[in-house]
DNA sequence: ATGATATTGGCACTGAAGGCCAAAAAGCAA
DNA sequence: TTGCTTTTTGGCCTTCAGTGCCAATATCAT
């Protein structure tokens, strides 16, 4: 932790997570997420099957990347919410700088997202990233209000904003007309809608 | 398709869904999802392991039993729902009445969904059923407004649907105070509550 | 050089899942 | 009874994900 960058001892490790996810990619791109073994990623990458796995548990989570360091920032980003606001704006607010991406990734996020949303065997995965996206917002709002993390309120808000943030990526990956954050409010907007009367 | 119970021509199955449903919830509770094999469910019935296969696609299924029927089911009680009905007032009647279930199969069902709920592998896997579910709701929904199936107000209602759905579920399952009608009820209005200004 | 330290990657194992196909068990016709 | 048809069964084999174990490897510090 001190001394991330300096020279530290041991064997220097051969690779990273970066790494490992770029040459996934390719693979993935190219022959499909489940006809990709782990052996054609170590081998293509010229390193043990074996040290794949000690960089991610799983080849499910390799497409996810650093999500833990993801996570830690969106947690962040919802504290610095002010009491002021409302927490639906609040989390709002949260949900769209998170999901903001410059143009150079813009790309590289929808072809993770696509490969994500399009595999079922990923999707399934990515329900265990969910429930930790959603344990974040529920213990925001428990925060807020006082309550427990698994009290009624947060638990609803949390299925919720996960509810509406997932409907809002289907639509994006859908179609070209809508920006990440349009796609965001409109999901929000069309809900309210919904509810009305 | 014809003839179910009568005499039928080729070998006779030598077991049925509900019956590898059974054997595998006593191996479940017993030691647990993870660590109970496919072997070990064959074994303790005396049937083939590969025989349990043509039953079940996966392991993960069998705690779902046949889900294809339940799917069918409240699609159907959804059409049931009269046009005059608020399309957010229909979903929540569906979904209560789908998920009301007699005393002597609350405790059965209790039990199925607490092992979904707490077991991650199940739980990941479980979302491609959560996929299909809301699948059915978004179709409702397009059929009453004219839309396409992944416009963007199916889609949303199906995963805020689902959200609520899931929610309600954390939370009975969570405690004993509350009947599952109730806490559908519960989560729906937090939801309402929470949006409000 | 030598020792401490950290990463690597090979080997072996378990378990899920699925292809293939001969054996088994019924009904039916002669 | 015998043979033909139909359907299910289950054994065998393979691939692949994931994990424990541990010796080999590569670097730093003295």
């Amino acid at each position: 932790m001190s001394r991330a960058l300096e020279t530290r001892q041991g064997r220097p490790p051969v690779t990273n997570h970066a790494a490992i996810e770029r040459a996934a990619f390719q693979l993935f791109e190219m022959r499909g997420f489940d006809t990709t073994t782990l052996d054609d990623i170590a081998l293509h990458m010229g390193i043990g099957r074996r040290t794949v796995y000690r960089y991610f548990p799983s080849k499910f989570d390799i497409p996810w990347g650093q999500f833990d360091q993801n996570l830690e920032t969106f947690r962040g980003r919802l504290n610095l919410s002010p009491v002021t606001v409302p927490l639906w704006k609040g989390i709002q607010e949260a949900v769209i700088d998170f999901n903001s991406f410059d143009e150079n990734v813009l790309d590289q996020h929808r072809q993770r997202m696509r490969l994500i949303f399009e595999t079922p065997s990923l999707q399934a995965h990515s329900f265990l990233m969910y429930q930790r996206w959603r344990g974040v917002i529920a213990e925001f709002v428990a925060q807020r209000t006082g309550e427990s993390c698994d009290a009624a309120m947060p638990v609803t808000v949390g299925h919720a904003s996960l509810g509406l943030a997932l409907s809002a990526y289907d639509i994006w990956l859908s179609t070209e007309k809508l920006t990440l954050s349009d796609a965001l409010d409109s999901s929000l907007s069309n809900l309210r809608q919904h509810l009305e009367h």
